[in-house]
DNA sequence: CCAATAAGTAACCATTAGGTTACTTATTTA
DNA sequence: TAAATAAGTAACCTAATGGTTACTTATTGG
């Protein structure tokens, strides 16, 4: 993947309808939009926009059959994704267990203290 | 994470200049954005917008000393995401490993074909 | 003290995102 | 064949992104 993919699938990503929609198709290989309508509280064209986004990501795959559209999850992208976090970050992840149990406790960083010094000026 | 966070964190990662900034900071823990400013070609406001997208998403943390802000990576909404796609997607990918390897291989998807069966009309 | 330096604010601009309604096209099926 | 249905297009609107320049603080070091 370079570097303009990434930016497409992130910015796929970057929204919980269209998080919420891989989810629906992922449960439901070959459904198709209208049936997944229901489920969501914007317009059809809306939806339509939101899985153009998607598509262009390659996160979801198509394959029209007369007037329908079945909509299969493709998690590749994200699988492609993973393994590179996995080996660019594992030294770093390692070495911070102790801040990541924090974090997924309090959710809040520790380390997120911008130390106010100069409050006397 | 809840879902507002993961809107967040991913928009953040949806573009390549801060996913550089990211690398340079992990690269260089402590530097300051002034250092990294020679490895862009926009301006140093640009730059330090790009900055505070990541800082909202706590991709980064800064502590601010006297007039320079020390800035470090924080990888544990990377590693929250992993983790979430570890269980989410298990049973996918390992179903998915032929076409990953295709994929992986020839940069594209082999099911979008989209099929018009539709030309005669 | 004062000049250099790191950071921060304000205001602006063009483009993209996320949504809408209205209309069109293509395909089924009663 | 005609109505119902699934999908697609066009045009529009508002807010957010990604960038700029000009100006302001705040801190440090000579």
């Amino acid at each position: 993947m370079n570097e303009q993919q990434l930016d497409t699938v992130f910015l796929a990503l970057a929204n919980s309808s269209r998080r919420q929609l891989m989810d629906l198709i992922a449960a439901r290989p070959g459904c198709t939009l209208s049936q997944l309508l229901t489920e969501f509280d914007i317009s059809r064209i809306g939806l339509m926009k939101h899985l153009q986004v998607l598509l262009d990501a390659d996160l979801v795959i198509a394959h029209k059959q007369g007037r329908e559209r079945p909509l299969y999850l493709n998690a590749v992208p994200l699988q492609l994704i993973h393994e590179r976090w996995s080996e660019q970050y594992r030294d770093f992840w390692a070495s911070q267990l102790t801040r990541l149990k924090y974090a997924v406790e309090s959710q809040a960083v520790p380390a997120k203290i911008t130390t106010k010094t100069k409050d006397k000026a």
